[in-house]
DNA sequence: TATTGTTATACTCTATAACTATA
DNA sequence: TATAGTTATAGAGTATAACAATA
């Protein structure tokens, strides 16, 4: 088990993460947070749905999904269209104005790697979005299993 | 330039890996928040510093690095000691009970790690490291160079 | 006058809990 | 009664600006 110092590192390098994904957040005009511009992505990626499942997608809380998307309907960028089929729920779409100002994000994002990552080859970029999709593959897939992070949360006090 | 696409889903990548941080934040006893965490990690690898310098590997704001160590400080994990050469400064320092709370905290940290990435092998931990590693660096690099992100946050307005 | 830190203020993101409407 | 979603409240993180002390 070499790989716990490997862990430990992971543990530092994704603290790390923090602070170039804040660079790259500088990026985004000031009527488009970062939230608002995930749940637009979420939505040009994987079509039309419902709260629920956007919430799930995005791995955080329904509530703050609401609100997130409540923003981006006020900016006309989605559609909250109701759901025939189940009216508690309403259907997220992305609207033509919603998907013009996707473009124009990922035009700002792509620069700004652009810039910085000269230096990278395609087949480095996509090596480490493929460890990334896997690592968030995992960690979800752990999300939802047995072992709930809440158990580790508050271990018995150390004898100290 | 087919990297095009890799770029726009890196963005996507990076946008993800806070679902992971949030996760790996959960494992964190509730008197030590990821900012403490992250403050008694770096002066753990890299020895004593001063704030300014503390403010800069951690590439956040020195105001906030200042509340950061404010807490950590309180809690006796570190040491604020008065710089000799320039009483303006003080040398921040690990105490050793904030030897003893880091290592309890990296045990939690890998044990969540272990727990969810059980399906990598040494090899590939190594590698996503090296990668964030590398990616941190060319931001890093980046954030200190000339082309300001500032400068790209407000482009023309579109003709709309 | 310039630099090191600290504090005050404000904004974004997040989670928990209480609540409404529908199934 | 259970589920989909909203809203209220609270907590953590960050940046900007104003301020203190020292160089």
């Amino acid at each position: 088990m070499a790989a716990q110092e490997q862990y430990a590192e992971l543990a530092r390098q994704l603290s790390a993460v923090s602070a170039v994904k804040r660079d790259l957040a500088r990026v985004l005009p000031v009527d488009c947070p970062p939230g608002s511009a995930a749940v637009l992505t979420v939505l040009d990626k994987h079509g039309e749905m419902r709260m629920s499942r956007l919430a799930e997608l995005l791995a955080i809380d329904m509530s703050v999904t609401s609100r997130h998307v409540a923003h981006v309907e006020g900016r006309g960028w989605i559609d909250r269209d109701p759901d025939p089929g189940d009216r508690r729920s309403r259907i997220l779409r992305l609207t033509p104005a919603g998907k013009r100002r996707l473009d124009e994000l990922a035009e700002r994002y792509t620069q700004a790697l652009a810039h910085c990552l000269s230096g990278w080859s395609d087949d480095e970029l996509g090596l480490l979005n493929t460890l990334l999709a896997r690592l968030h593959t995992d960690f979800g897939v752990c999300r939802g299993s047995t072992p709930r992070f809440k158990d580790l949360a508050e271990p018995p006090p150390l004898p100290a």
